[in-house]
DNA sequence: CGCCAATCGTTAGTATGCTAATTGAACTTC
DNA sequence: GAAGTTCAATTAGCATACTAACGATTGGCG
């Protein structure tokens, strides 16, 4: 087999899975009221408030401006505030409502539900190694994109 | 390690990873007009053409209401044409333009640049070990859609 | 043949997601 | 400390992406 077709193989499978995962996810926390991006964005805010819009973006790997009228649907919606922060005037600190508390936990229980199910009859040790590939692919993608930009 | 750390961490590597190529990838091809779900569909065109909006809605993991949104702009800008099926007045069979064609070899060759930079120094082993654990993955996730609607 | 369910494509409406341009605030540098 | 730079958030405009509802067509089945 040519070396280029394992690695189109590689994306191809990874794209699959990702896109897949992500629908079934998106599936079950529309069942609530919520969307993909809402929930990650719970999530994440679930482990660490009081962080600036930007701090949010670069973590979930969206633009500012996306995160911009995310963050306003979800105030909308009475997830989260925007708390002006006295030491610097341009930023706004993300918090949690009580609502945003409660459906934060819904998003993790979610998730695990999930989870078990979809890694039931994988091997951890399987999953730690990819995990290490993972993670040298994301570096290697990151090099490439710094050298374009790179500061 | 809890158990489900592991699965956590795998999914947040996958979801990161996917992210970035995408964006990497979208940068790559937008400097030449176009965006990556029309670089994808461009791509799959090139290997199989005359098939419904459908099908191709099927292997790109989309809807068929994305789909046509999708394929209108694509032949906005002459990249495909929607040819009358004559056995079935119901489809559309779609085909490449020239210019499509030309396009598709570009974003052949901006892909294959792209995966030899990203996959430099990746073990091909270890992509093929990926590989399978992510399509077992992906197996499992359709397994569990197809649980909540059969059929 | 004629009804009827399933399928293909489309439209409508909403929610992301991007880039580019703008505003206001903070920082740098002289 | 004033000017220019940088940075956070926003807005505008476009391109996906979804679900739901619809019209046209086909195929099955009596």
């Amino acid at each position: 087999m040519n070396p280029s077709t394992v690695t189109a193989e590689f994306l191809e499978s990874l794209t699959k899975a990702s896109q897949k995962i992500r629908t079934a996810f998106n599936q079950q926390v529309s069942a609530h009221g919520l969307t993909y991006p809402r929930a990650r964005t719970l999530f994440y805010l679930a482990k660490k408030q009081n962080i600036t819009q930007s701090e949010l973006a670069s973590v979930l790997e969206l633009e500012q401006a996306t995160m911009v009228r995310l963050l306003d649907r979800m105030a909308e919606n009475g997830l989260i505030k925007r708390q002006a922060d006295v030491k610097d005037r341009r930023t706004n600190l993300i918090v949690l409502t009580p609502h945003g508390e409660e459906q934060a936990a819904l998003v993790e229980s979610i998730a695990a539900d999930l989870r078990s199910q979809i890694f039931a009859n994988i091997d951890p040790f399987e999953l730690r190694c990819s995990i290490a590939l993972l993670e040298r692919i994301s570096a290697n993608v990151t090099e490439l994109s710094d050298i374009h930009v790179p500061a």
